[in-house]
DNA sequence: GGCACTGTACTCGGATATTAGATGTCCGAGTTAACCCGG
DNA sequence: CCGGGTTAACTCGGACATCTAATATCCGAGTACAGTGCC
């Protein structure tokens, strides 16, 4: 799994920390020492998703394009990893002995039935779970994180 | 998710059915036309977590090392693909502005914890499915198949 | 003084290098079995 | 005919290329603001 899905979650939050301004990609790069470039590429992938929303020019930035009850961790993943399966079936019986070419063997493959499931379990739980309830976590456990954040942004220099 | 999980997954089942013989990685990939030397390589894998037993020379080849009941999706997933989840936390955290050098933060991130979780399932779910549950719902659909794949294998030149 | 215009600095956005890992290939170590030769 | 030794073929095992995709970087397009000159 790509590692921007991290980034890109913990950036979701933060901006959550900073509603009502555009915070830019060198600033939330920052935060985590990250390489600001990278970064903002990411960043990107979420806006085309319609998760964030960008705007250029100075005083230009991020922020989220919608309310974090409706932004799941499934929802990142899928902008920044990709669409498709870990386990992605190739259909390898249609090479076997009794290969039909008419046949849908990402359908009909047991293993391939199997392999989806666990999968559909996996996506179900990330699709059910919001950056609200993250931040809701943050919050109860530390209490000063979002006040913490703030200031750290307000007070960045540059 | 490498490539080599669905063929390991395949001939396993396709070992189940050809008992009390060793069958060579050159036999095993042409059932389904896989590159031979690559093939080998995944059943290496699988006989380095003791999946499979494998022996030299003529009449060698790979044979079940253990009874496919206590063959789960997952032996099958971690030999090949490694012990690593897909999500792997970098402890950004740490590298914040109030970044403990102390703390853990892969136990602690809330984020690292979210997605633990749902990769935890999904390992439970595979766990908890083994190679003889695949085998049955097989022949339970496909009567035939384990027949068919025996006598093909017996009759397959050289 | 106010307003329009121009220029500049700053931002995102995508095109472009670089690197790591998956994919694919090859040859050597080891082993078995068959064959040959001698008894 | 039978048994032992030799040889040769066959297999796995890991070391070695190749190729795709993730990682990282850079420069151009667009935009808002500030400064400047004109009315």
């Amino acid at each position: 799994m790509n590692e921007g899905v991290e980034w890109a979650m913990h950036s979701c939050v933060n901006l959550n920390w900073i509603p009502d301004e555009a915070v830019t990609a060198k600033r939330l790069a920052a935060f985590y020492d990250l390489p600001t470039a990278y970064l903002n590429k990411q960043l990107q992938a979420l806006t085309r998703a319609g998760i964030l929303s960008s705007t250029s020019g100075p005083k230009g930035g991020f922020q989220l394009a919608r309310p974090i009850e409706r932004i799941s961790l499934l929802d990142i993943v899928v902008a920044i990893d990709g669409p498709d399966e870990a386990f992605r079936c190739t259909e390898i019986l249609r090479s076997g002995p009794n290969g039909d070419p008419k046949q849908d063997y990402v359908k009909t493959c047991v293993i391939s039935q199997a392999m989806r499931q666990a999968e559909l379990g996996y996506r179900r739980e990330l699709a059910g779970r919001t950056i609200a309830d993250i931040v809701a976590e943050v919050e109860r456990t530390y209490p000063n994180a979002a006040e913490s954040t703030r200031t750290w942004f307000a007070n960045l220099k540059s």
